[in-house]
DNA sequence: TGTTTGGTTCGGTAAATTACGAACTAACTA
DNA sequence: TAGTTAGTTCGTAATTTACCGAACCAAACA
């Protein structure tokens, strides 16, 4: 393959990747581009003006969005001694963080289907027929069922990865 | 617990359930607040006319949102003779379908990861350097293992579902 | 036959999101 | 000290989303 193919692989992935990005991280179009092309440059990394030019996006934009990336923990940047530009890349540690954040939202849901079958309870008791509940439980029950064998699963591989990281 | 505190529960319910599947499941915050109402009016279900003048809303928002959530299977009504109207209810098969569409966006995911790989790959090759190569693969396999476990899992949880359904 | 019930469709709009350009700044350099 | 590099900030323009009202329609009913 040559340097224009590559490019050309280079560009079609950065969309398609970004298009992903986008929709399951729910970041607007161009920040799941920078977040595409950090993927596609590895522990390089990009700068600042690459981005920009890159992208095709104005530097206010690029700014804004690499602040708002780095707060969400997304990227990060590493500097080199003697030169005043930042080199962007995923942040390692990205996977982990995004791990953590979708176990708060399975524990809120927990949470929040607990207090549905505490509401559905009590009605099922005034309503006082047990042979044909108003509410039965069991879209509950399973769907608590589901989330705590998830939940299970993503911890585990959590520590696995943790062990791991530890290890280099 | 009287109807008055029962009825203030139920819209509180409402508005956090709500909230929850709006950011969850992507949905316009009144779609997602019908279907936070659907699941605390449980087998019952609600018609068109309940929906309208509980979340106060015009016909023309509920009749384009049911369309569409009937059209994502995120719900599903039946009708009983002689009656008009629709009992509009969520789809019992919802959490299946929501696993799904889990798995496909997985699979997905997979297949961009692994032609990103090959895309830094034949960089890798060209740059020729294998004491220290311009890109790891590592943050790639790991997602690879990451996501191979957890549809693994989530495979696992929806046998079962699909088995007991199956029984009764 | 006209009227009510149970909706659907379409055009428009307010609000939110996303990106932009111009002006500015802080640090370095010639 | 003037100029360049590497950005940031702020007001605004352009899109997109989410919702609404008015007009419409089909089935049932009186």
């Amino acid at each position: 393959m040559d340097q224009e193919e590559l490019k050309e692989v280079k560009e079609k992935l950065i969309e398609s990747l970004g298009v992903h990005i986008e929709k399951k991280d729910q970041l607007p179009p161009l920040a799941a581009r920078i977040v595409s092309t950090l993927v596609l440059t590895g522990k390089k990394g990009a700068t600042f003006e690459e981005l920009v030019s890159g992208l095709q996006a104005s530097k206010s934009t690029i700014s804004t969005h690499l602040t708002n990336l780095q707060h969400s923990k997304n990227i990060t940047y590493y500097t080199i001694c003697g030169d005043r530009k930042k080199y962007f890349t995923i942040n390692p540690n990205g996977m982990i963080v995004h791990m953590d954040a979708m176990l708060t939202t399975w524990e809120n849901e927990k949470q929040l289907h607990i207090e549905v079958m505490n509401y559905k309870k009590e009605i099922n008791k005034q309503h006082n027929a047990d042979d044909n509940p108003l509410f039965d439980m069991e879209f509950h029950t399973d769907y608590l069922n589901y989330l705590e064998q998830a939940s299970a699963s993503i911890k585990n591989i959590r520590e696995k990865l943790i062990a791991k990281t530890n290890k280099d």
